[in-house]
DNA sequence: TTTAAACAGGATAAATTTATCCGAAATAAA
DNA sequence: TTTATTTCGGATAAATTTATCCTGTTTAAA
């Protein structure tokens, strides 16, 4: 469904999120460790969603990253998602057509569709806090 | 959402019912230009399909690819994205848990669940000779 | 000012996916 | 029997994704 980048991605923004909700900056090893991703990889990572706004980096001693507590609440996975994925996965057609066109749909379109727009629904509308909370307080894990 | 393999899979097994359910067997070169994919990479995915039973093959002059026809309601897209990608696709986790645990959930598990479902229904209940009708009478259709 | 911690980013490597090439085997028709 | 057609399958190559390494820069604390 989604590539590995953007799986640490999603993971890494919500653990980023749940300790920025608890004014906590983190560390790359820490967010590593906790998410169970390699290192270096999940530094490519952080560096795109720190270019796009998604999350903030500090350098130095007692640097890390850190979600401002505003942002909580209107970070979508979506933003996540297109900002490492693209947005083809709830846009594209599902069987690789150029674009999904209504007027000239592929066998699988009607059904499709469907799918794709409850995906593009679920990303689009569950934002970083309400994933936050729910991994704070035990109810969901990020990894194993 | 599906591997390149994948889509190439869907739209061969989708053209070869068409022809199929009219009678024509249709090869490798026919296939390969109706559904726009590459010729020689199409011949080593419609190998796992006819290792699988989902196609038959005939060697030699004449010969190319067809689904027997009493099979057009029987194989179901799973089948096929089974055969090819595996079944994680609409089964596993959508961030990457080992698996998909009620005891153990990811933070998304709740809503990503439910659109995985409606994914694997789908796959589940959509045969091939009601793609292939479609495509047939030119309500859908397979490249550009 | 020095030092150590931590991210940035370029270079490179490993793994996987996608794609091509070619000789072998099968088959029907000439 | 010969020939042309067509799939099979192994080898290889290209492209992309995933992953690692290493040097540089920033920053706070000693
Ligand atoms: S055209 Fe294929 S999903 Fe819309
Ligand atoms: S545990 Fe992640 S989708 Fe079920």
């Amino acid at each position: 469904m989604f590539s590995k980048a953007c799986e640490y991605g999603i993971k890494a923004a919500i653990y980023i999120a749940a300790n920025s909700n608890e004014g906590k900056r983190v560390s790359l090893k820490g967010i590593a460790k906790h998410i169970d991703s390699p290192e270096a990889f999940t530094a490519k990572i952080l560096q795109i969603l720190a270019r796009e706004n998604i999350v903030t980096s500090v350098r130095g001693i007692n640097g890390g990253f850190e979600i401002e507590s505003h942002k909580l609440e209107t970070i979508f996975l979506s933003d996540i998602v297109k900002a490492i994925d693209g947005d083809n996965i709830y846009k594209g057609c599902g069987i690789g057509l150029k674009d999904c066109n209504e007027l000239h749909p592929c066998p699988i379109h009607d059904d499709f569709k469907k799918v794709r727009n409850s995906l593009r629904k679920l990303l689009e509308t569950t934002h970083l806090k309400q994933l936050a909370l729910n991994v704070h307080s035990g109810t969901s894990f990020l990894r194993v």
